[in-house]
DNA sequence: GTGGTCTAGACCACA
DNA sequence: GTGGTCTAGACCACA
């Protein structure tokens, strides 16, 4: 997978939220060591400084953890990150109701993207 | 409506896009005269700068046009607002769908949020 | 000759330059009057504190004088029309021979543009 | 080179001209670095929102790109560069034109120009 | 250090 | 009143 960034949002913020998904998606497991800062930054072509604000995060919002010098990991307390999982969820649902509401999204439209979902 | 944006994205872009919003939606229609930059300015209490800003973005957009002192205009092509449309309900599912694969939503939760649209 | 305004100079800077090209060309001659306020304003479909400014400049130029009711009237000065003609000249050249070494126009294309001029 | 500037139009608009010359006569080369907005401002002695609004103008029109926090460069593609000068050389030769035939420039006149030029 | 965003507020041209 | 330009300066993300 390229990492690519959009400009309308702080590249830190990118990089939180697609380690985020990484872990709901389980392609990082409980307990399960992520990337070192430097792998990262090397494969997403960013600053080291930039990763390091991005983990920074994601250690506040509880789905990893930080072990001195043997790196970071994947919380082993599946409860938070369910949670996290249902938090978006829950956030991306609302996102979509609300603004096919304010682009008055047909029946029609709707259907489309479901057949293109349901795979 | 009240005026609130997140810390995620730049200001001027969110009052770009929301008044994008309302134009789509009909709020304005083709032609029709916008509020002044200051009086927006006023309402969502930002600098009348930021408000330019924004403006800015949607004149390059061309969905709206700057007649000199006698304010802002909708465009009156609306073929060009149709198309601005159609490219935000596209970019809305394509979205959508790519985020609900990310975080494995089930059919059962994609139901549910069915039910709240389709009213 | 239709009235349009280019955006980047104020208007009534460049009414002012229309009328004074007017003067140099002998559309109006030495002690003519000219049109008045309301009749160029309505011309040229501007405000016509526009045009107001406009003749400001120029009186300041001394190239036209108000009679105070009477209206507006180019110089008898005819001495100070052909001097104002001369700084616009000399302008003219030097604007054209230092943006030509700008961009490093070459004797070719300066042949095609005079052809152009001379006939 | 002194950066002085015609109270006649914007400055930001008579940076952008300046930076496009520049440009255009080679002074900055295909995807070489430009001066920095802070660098430019500090000379110029203006605001750098106001070399800001300049480079701005400059990346709509193509001609230079920004690399986020790396700095700006002028465009790589020289076909633009190329028809940016040309668009310009036709602009400069339409107003001379146009503004010889309104001054009545003699032949006279116009061969004292070409010498000072054709050095 | 570099670009980007934003504020607070002034001043001008134009209607 | 309306848009446009500009200053002085702060703060953030990123390298």
């Amino acid at each position: 997978m390229a990492w690519s960034f959009s400009g309308d949002k702080a590249v830190y913020l990118q990089i939180a939220e697609r380690i985020t998904v990484s872990i709901l998606s389980g392609k990082y497991l409980p307990s399960e060591q992520l990337p070192s800062v430097r792998q990262l930054a090397l494969e997403a072509a960013v600053n080291p400084n930039t990763v390091q604000h991005a983990f920074c995060e994601l250690e506040n919002a509880g789905i990893i953890v930080s072990k001195g010098t043997q790196g970071r990991f994947v919380t082993e307390e599946t409860q938070v990150i369910e949670n996290c999982r249902k938090k978006l969820v829950k956030k991306l649902f609302n996102d979509f109701a609300s603004k096919s509401k304010e682009l008055s999204v047909t029946k029609e439209e709707l259907l489309s993207i479901l057949k293109e979902i349901e795979l």
